[in-house]
DNA sequence: GATTCATATTCCCGAATGGGAATATGCATG
DNA sequence: CATGCATATTCCCATTCGGGAATATGAATC
């Protein structure tokens, strides 16, 4: 099924701060490419790798919706998986530079619904009225 | 106090397999080099040095007993830390490598109470009758 | 103070990592 | 099919990593 991802290899994931702000900027829904450069005001290719990090080692789902590539968390996680995404979290809201990821994706979630016709945020269900 | 360590160091430790059973190992109590080469069934060296990469970061404590240096978890960890061991220990519980560790622990703690003058087990408490 | 025991450190190696500049891919639209 | 946009990949580089052989340290004991 969907491919076992053992301790380690999560480990290894979540041991550069990039990844953990993307997984952490994740935990709250999908995302596409561009919407991290923003949030994390990181350069492209340096989202683009480490999304490919953990695209390759089953951290993160994707799917393609036009020139948008939408990044989310896998919809069936192992368990050390899920377990350890939650203590992410759980240790993450205490963190000031996740709290600012996420104070910015909450700010910038309505500019994404106008410009992003890939809908990767909930937010983006407005029918362009 | 205790020195700050923060979550991408805490990762960084637990991203290899060797300190992944150390740790496990360790939460059940102190112990000295030369047992954990006998329940990983490791290297000298491999084992040292991983313990010592643990030490620098502060996620392991460690006391001289005569030859023997006796490794513990941190008394006081941080709340990180604590989270992420608690999660390892959970993941740990279905995994065979880290049960399998646990069961050699548990023994040669028997013998490890004679052969080690550092009473680096709890059980070693035997006053040499 | 020489020896022994437990442990740490030093070299050396091949492999992996993270970063950025430049380039390639793939979709959409004119 | 040329162009533009979003994203991925390829090179290149400096650094770190994990492993093992050999050596060093430091405490205990003779």
């Amino acid at each position: 099924m969907h491919d076992r991802v053992d301790l380690v290899k999560i480990y290894e994931c979540l041991c550069d701060r990039t990844r953990l702000r993307l997984l952490n900027v994740l935990a709250q829904g999908p995302l596409c490419v561009c919407h991290f450069q923003e949030i994390l005001r990181e350069p492209q290719v340096k989202i683009s790798k480490h999304l490919g990090y953990l695209r390759t080692r089953g951290l993160v789902a994707y799917e393609r919706q036009g020139n948008w590539m939408v990044y989310e968390l896998p919809a069936k996680p192992s368990r050390e998986l899920r377990a350890n995404l939650a203590c992410l979290q759980d240790c993450a809201r205490e963190n000031p530079v996740f709290r600012r990821d996420l104070a910015r994706l909450e700010k910038l979630t309505p500019k994404f619904a106008e410009t992003s016709p890939c809908g990767c945020r909930p937010a983006a269900k407005t029918t362009a009225g």
